[in-house]
DNA sequence: TTACAGTTTAACAATTCAGTTAAATCAATT
DNA sequence: AATTGATTTAACTGAATTGTTAAACTGTAA
């Protein structure tokens, strides 16, 4: 059964490099090719495993979706008060992001192209997305009523959130230009946005 | 010279049907033939017009980079005081979105595979992009040390101002469900929104 | 040694797509 | 009526790409 790479040391080659090269190409100018190659490996062993370029897309894709997702699911359920929950998923993007650079705006861009998809995914995870804003809301509501928090909008308070964290990664070529920095000089600017995002919000919400 | 559709109806009908075709799909996933059915007309005349597939992409590409930086430019030179500057900036790009949905994730996503065209769009522009920030920065110093501003890293505030503005248009699918929102009502709250990023960002600048 | 699963090689079929071309059509101008 | 430029039709070429297949090879396990 075991083979000289033992066991499934080639499905894991195949499935890194299938997604090195969609996340950074996108499906359609993804190449069975470059994937081979990537993986060290030629194109007729690639269907071997994988019977078509659509099936190995559904799985990546899957895959990544819920790396860009799930984390933030569960800080979002958690008991920690709001600005500390607030606090969490700033670091929690960032972190992920810096782990996986090209991940937003691969899952983004197939997502404007699909949409429907995002809700096959949603139902397959099994809780709907609109449920992470509704206990947010409540939460930041409570805050406003007891007067610890100025009056906002809890659904524009959690793009405003999401937006920081996550677009100059979206938008990172624009970002290292501007900002006239190469690829560590960027990583470094992200960590310490961490604190820089966290700090922002909580005057923002200042009463 | 001059045909029963006067003049150059047909040209300008083709830039819109790739204009819009590009934008949706992007380049790898664009087709000739779908541009032409958008355009109503058939691809023989596609070629005739524009000679490739490529050189209709640079074009199409070039316009719309222009659209997505060179009004930030203007507003960024100006010489409004720096809360209004930053609340024209959100306005500014909120109100352009709104009219180019597909505008960000298209820019972003084609940059991402191709930085290098960046520069070469900056260079034509006559003006490196990190001028941009450096006159923001001298103007958000100022504010600091006259102390009418909490200290802030201006080039951080800059991606926040950015990231809020521009990432629920990236996102748009995803908030569209987290929201439940069909696209009139993302564009209602899109239009809301721009009140909330400036008060917002006023209160966290607030010393 | 044999058997077997994983792997390579090389060739192939089928499809899609960009781009070209020649001929016909159409509508406005002269 | 004749000319001219825009447009369509339809067929084609050539290249790229996905997917398949048969045969050979390789290393491990029985």
């Amino acid at each position: 059964m075991v083979n000289k790479k033992d066991d499934n040391q080639t499905e894991k080659a195949i499935l890194e490099a299938a997604d090195k090269v969609f996340t950074q190409k996108g499906f359609a100018a993804a190449r069975m090719e470059d994937i081979s190659k990537e993986a060290g490996i030629n194109r007729a062993l690639l269907h071997y495993y994988f019977r078509s370029k659509d099936k190995m897309f559904d799985l990546i894709f899957q895959q990544r979706v819920t790396i860009f997702f799930s984390g933030l699911g569960q800080i979002m359920h958690s008991e920690k008060p709001l600005l500390e929950k607030i606090q969490a998923i700033v670091e929690h993007e960032i972190t992920v992001l810096l782990a996986h650079p090209y991940l937003p705006i691969f899952v983004l861009q197939e997502l404007n192209q699909n949409p429907q998809r995002m809700l096959a995914i949603a139902e397959n995870a099994g809780a709907h997305p609109s449920l992470l804003l509704k206990k947010f809301s409540v939460e930041v509501r409570a805050e406003i009523k007891a007067g610890t928090m100025r009056e906002t909008d809890p659904a524009q308070l959690f793009m405003s959130i999401m937006g920081m964290a996550i677009y100059p990664f979206v938008a990172r070529p624009v970002v290292k230009i501007i900002l006239e920095k190469d690829d560590a000089g960027f990583e470094n600017v992200m960590r310490q946005r961490k604190k820089e995002i966290t700090d922002f919000i909580i005057h923002a919400l200042k009463p």
